[in-house]
DNA sequence: AATGAATGAGCTTTCATTCAT
DNA sequence: TATGAATGAAAGCTCATTCAT
């Protein structure tokens, strides 16, 4: 239907119903974002299931009946969420690769970026969220790491590929160099952030460092 | 892989219920894996929350009263099926490392038995339903992983530091290399499985495939 | 002897759902007495524990979800009952004393209202019913009695006094004489029905006899 | 098996089924009676409703399966129970009239024994606990407090037709004479303790003092 | 005959969803 | 169109009763 997030410059009459007549019932986006805005509140900090209607109800200040307007079930006001928040995980990873002043020096910010990101709090909490609903939503931890175009791995192929035809680097499979240069990027970090064995936000001067020994590690295999 | 909680100085017959007496209440430990097995059915298929007493009262083939004699309440029963089925993770990963004929060859069986593992349908299923519940029981996680997540690490760490020692080797940060090489193993894997982007268990000349490049990354960083 | 809880400041429209908008949740004063009625019926007929709340839900013509708005939980719903139904004790027993022609005619008048009240059936349900939950909640028998348990007998000690002071009556303890002439007034009556010994109310006629014998017997020790 | 408070000069037979046989089941009177024992004290501690079957099985040292050999259900437990204690409130009361040096003294020392017993902890407790379940178990009550030849008032109506014989007294209606003076003495008392107006036992000398005054208004108006 | 492990109906309470207003 | 009071299925859990041992 209509997803997300509107620049305020869309049309006017959207938002009070003022001079063509009011918004048909469900498409107002300034109302749907709303009640998203109050349903990510309660779903990040509550989970799925003990996230109750009447909650996002009251955090999103508008009615019971209004959600199921725009929503038909629990379940799709969840994966409208996770549609809407799925760009969370890119940010502006791809901008540190342009400004690094080396391939050295690009792979580095482009690692700190993403793993301070894919490891903090609120992203950990949102993975785990998603994870927990997996069986009954198979689809929807996929919607939200998405494998996508915009996805981390992709943006990062997409440098490599460049370096590869620029002859800076020499990779065969540049997806899977990918991979591995993220999973190093967060070796120290992400499988302990999260199983709980690592309570808080790793410190960004430990994960500069497990990044440095990663891009060694790549260019070292991977350089020209 | 199964540690139930058999009293070793229990009467044998007990067990097949046939000489002697009954056993007493909530200590049968037949029945205690029979409910814990309908439990680990429903909770793998459904998370902790969706799955109910009722269903697993069926699946478990006992009734409601029965299992509240076993276990407290729902959360002890899932805490109890998670204590039996820690370890899970291990196997016998550290045979690998022994059993190959090199460096490399010890490091790419374990490489590839590891990510076997990890990456099957079995433990991908049961790591999701211990990350599901993380905000309720936030232990219960670490808990299946071992003190450390995935001590296959500590494991691996042992070995590195063996062969740095005996020179086959340089590494000056074991744990990090072991998380290093484990993260490279499975870095085609991990992920995509855990997040649905690989609906099927991944084929064995893939997975070996990637460690081969991972275990070349490896020792070309790490190599004497 | 029905002291709804009408908020008297309500627009009147509201009791009849008459003309704008809907009673708030949990504020409709005609659905919690409907509650109410449902509730006292069960409570009466079946006592704290053995009324459930589906029968009451069945009973009161409302469905579960309903009932828990008004009120918290079944412990809740019957304090709320107690509260409402309190003074049902008191009706209008202190007119019967005004309205006498001389001594003799007010206490004859007073004792026959007051047991009459006392050991209707319906308040004889009543009292069984708080009584059956004393262990569980003792302050709630305490509460329906009113601060002295039938305090009847403080309208009747206040006659006496008055009495005692225009020198018709010679009494020490007013306290005590009050309650004496309503067990006397009582004595053929309120044990044998509390305790089911006396299955159908008590004939009128039956009533004013012991009641004359009482007054007799009060007069003969106390009058001047 | 047997743990319980068998009296050693039992017959010996009843216990280990020696030399005439088993006793027949559901037959024994000693076990019949521990486990009324039990029973009681679950019953008067809790109430009806929350005396589990289980606990009065602990108390009472037997296995639930005796317990319904012995007695159908908890309500026929329950109800024996009440039949075998309902002597409770004579206990000895009929020897105080006897005992008594003068009609006065026997009526004081008689009113006295009646209301210290009646309003004490233990009988009040029982009274509120039939009342509590009258709804469901009408009889019990009436069984516990039976209008019977037992009963106190049987036993003081039987004293009054003989001192009326014997010219001491002038009563028409001795039945109702015999409830006068019995609730006389307790005026003070026993409602205020049944409606928990009361919290501890009446001290001795309120009692007398009670008394007393009935006996003086009780002898004045029938004393010869 | 006695046992006590097992049963499952039934309890109170919650909450996603509906629909009269 | 938006509202939120009302619904009732389903949850976790208890306990009187049964019956294989």
């Amino acid at each position: 239907m209509m997803n997300a997030p509107h620049k305020p410059d869309e049309i006017d009459e959207n938002e009070t119903g003022s001079s063509k007549g009011r918004t048909p019932a469900g498409q107002d986006p300034v109302k749907r974002d709303q009640i998203l805005d109050g349903a990510k509140r309660c779903f990040m900090t509550l989970g799925f299931e003990a996230a109750s209607m009447n909650e996002i109800t009251k955090e999103a200040g508008v009615s019971k009946g209004t959600i199921y307007v725009y929503f038909e079930n629990k379940e799709e006001l969840f994966t409208a969420l996770v549609d809407r928040e799925r760009g969370i995980l890119l940010d502006n990873a791809h901008h540190e690769l342009e400004e690094g002043t080396s391939v050295a020096d690009s792979l580095q910010r482009f690692g700190v970026s993403i793993t301070t990101h894919l490891t903090s709090d609120k992203v950990m909490k949102a993975q785990r969220m998603v994870l927990g609903v997996y069986e009954r939503m198979p689809q929807i931890a996929l919607r939200f790491m998405g494998p996508d175009p915009f996805s981390a791995i992709a943006i990062l192929q997409r440098y490599l590929v460049e370096k590869v035809a620029s002859g800076a680097l020499q990779i065969d499979d540049t997806e899977l160099a990918a991979r591995q240069f993220i999973e190093l990027s967060m070796a120290n970090t992400f499988k302990r952030r999260l199983f709980g064995n690592m309570p808080k936000e790793a410190p960004r001067a430990d994960i500069e460092r497990t990044v440095a020994i990663g891009v060694a590690m790549f260019l070292k295999f991977y350089g020209a």
